[in-house]
DNA sequence: CGAATCACTCGAACAGCGTACGAGGGAAGC
DNA sequence: GCTTCCCTCGTACGCTGTTCGAGTGATTCG
C-alpha cells in the first residue's frame, strides 16, 4: 500500500480476519455511535460513553476503529446510505431528482450532526459512491452532459443540505431549550419588536406573515418551493437547448 | 430581564461599563478567535491558546464572554457582516441576489469553520438581522410576496452554503494533507479505478470529463451554473404570475 | 498434545480541554 | 482614606482522545 496523501478509512485495507466468539464489531460500534449522536448531538459521543454503552472498555474500540475521526466518517456514509436515489427507468428525471432531494433532506434532519461533518472532508464511502453512480445515470439519462452532470448534482445536494441546515439550527435550539417552536417564537417576539426600528422593512413583512401554526409544514413548504423553482430552471435550460 | 427559553449572546444585555486603561475587550477577542479559526479550523481555537495569543490568562476571557459558545456566536455574526447585500434601488433583483449569493459563498470559504456552526443554533446577531432587513427589501421590491420572500431568501442561502460546504470539504482535506488538488486527484485515481466495476456509469462519465486543470474555476463554474438556473426558475415564476 | 500465534480486551496514564471559584490589583467615586 | 467596582488570573475539577503494554483465550501448527 502506497503512502497516502490524505487520510480516510476508505483508503485503507479492511481489518484482516474475523474469528473467535462474539465480541465487538465495527458495524455495531458505528450503529451505537449514531444512536448517541442522534440523541445528544456531537457532544453526546465520546469514546468512553460509547464503550460503556456497548458494555466494553473505551479503549477496546480502538481495535476496530483507528480513531474517532474514522468512526465519524463511517457514520457519515451510513447516513448517506439512507438516501434513496431512483434508477433512470423508474420515473421522469424531475420526479427522480425530487425523490433524491427529499430523501437527502430527511436523512440530514434525522441525523443533523452530519451537517458539521460534511464540510471537513470529502465523502468517499461506498454509499457516497453509490449515490454518485446513480446520480450520473439519472442526469445523463435526463439529457445533461459533461460538467453539467456534476453541477446539477451539486445543486440538489446544496439545496437539501442548505435547507436542512437552517431547519436543524432552529430544531436543535428548541430541543435544547425543551420548548416548542411556538414558545420560542413568543419568547423572541418582544426582542424583535425592540429591534423593529433598525429593521423596518423586515418588521412589517414579519408582522404580515407570522405563521407559527405549523412550523414543520413551513419548513417543508420552503424546501419544496425552492426545489420546484430550481427544477423549473433546469427544465427550461434543457428545453432551450442549453443557451449560454 | 425575563427568564429566557434558550440561550444566546444576543438576548442578554451588553456588559455594563467601560472604564480604566486599555485591557482586553470583546471585539479584539472575537477578532483573534477568528484568526485562530481561519488558520487551524475549529481545533485551532482553545480558550488557553486564545488567551496566550492576546497576552492574557485564559480565564480572563470569561469576563468579556460568557463561554466559548458565545464567542463562536459572535464570530458567526462577524462572518455574516462580511456579506454585502445590495439595496433594492442599486440594480435589478437578479443581479442583487447574485451579488448576495457570491458574497455569501466567499465569506463562508474565507471562514469555513462557520459551516459546522450554522446548524447548531439560529443566527440572531445584528449582522444577521441586517441581512434579513436587506433581503426582505430586495425581494419584495422584486415582486415576491408573503412567505415567498423567506422561501427565496432561504434558497439563496442554501445554494451558497451548500456549494461552499462541498468545496470546503475538499479544500480542508488538501490543506491538511499539504498537497495540491492535482496531487490529490492523482492519488485518488487508482482507487477510483479499482471501484470502476461497481460504478460503471459514474466511471465512464468521470473518464470523459476529467478536469483537474483549474479546480477553483470548476467550483466557481458549478456555483454560477446552479445560481443561474435557480434565478431562471424564480424569474419564470414571477413572469408566469406565480402559477401553482 | 504442547507450544506458539493471533485476535482482541482493557486499566493506567498523559496532555489538553472548558470553565467555576475566589483571591487579588488598581482606578474611580465619595 | 475608604469603599466600590472592573478586571485579571492561578488553581482545580471533571472531562476528552489516544498510547502503551500487559493480559486472555481460542486457533493453528509442529
Amino acid at each position: 500500500m502506497a503512502e497516502l496523501f490524505f487520510d480516510s478509512v476508505w483508503l485503507r485495507p479492511p481489518s484482516r480476519k474475523r474469528t473467535g466468539q462474539p465480541t465487538l464489531d465495527r458495524d455495531q460500534i458505528v450503529r451505537a455511535a449514531m444512536e448517541l449522536l442522534d440523541a445528544d448531538g456531537p457532544a453526546g459521543l465520546s469514546m468512553r460513553r460509547l464503550g460503556t454503552r456497548l458494555g466494553a472498555g473505551a479503549t477496546s474500540l480502538y481495535w476496530h476503529v483507528a480513531n474517532k475521526d474514522d468512526l465519524l466518517e463511517l457514520a457519515i456514509d451510513e447516513v448517506l446510505g439512507e438516501i434513496y436515489v431512483p434508477e433512470p427507468g423508474d420515473t421522469g428525471w424531475r420526479i427522480a431528482l425530487s425523490v433524491m432531494a427529499n430523501g437527502m433532506r430527511s436523512a440530514i434532519l434525522r441525523h443533523p450532526w452530519v451537517i458539521g461533518l460534511l464540510g471537513t472532508k470529502p465523502t468517499l464511502g461506498p454509499n457516497a459512491m453509490r449515490m454518485g453512480e446513480r446520480s450520473v445515470a439519472l442526469l445523463t439519462a435526463a439529457g445533461f452532459t459533461g460538467m453539467e452532470v456534476s453541477h446539477v448534482s451539486a445543486m440538489i445536494h446544496a439545496h437539501a443540505l442548505g435547507s436542512a441546515t437552517t431547519e436543524a439550527a432552529v430544531a436543535t435550539a428548541t430541543k435544547r431549550a425543551g420548548r416548542t417552536f411556538a414558545e420560542m417564537a413568543d419568547e423572541l417576539e418582544p426582542i424583535l419588536e425592540r429591534l423593529s426600528a433598525d429593521n423596518p422593512r423586515y418588521d412589517t413583512w414579519r408582522k404580515e406573515n407570522v405563521v407559527i401554526a405549523e412550523p414543520e409544514k413551513m419548513w417543508h413548504d420552503s424546501f419544496v418551493f425552492g426545489l420546484e423553482r430550481l427544477l423549473d430552471g433546469l427544465e427550461a435550460w434543457l428545453a432551450a437547448g442549453k443557451p449560454a
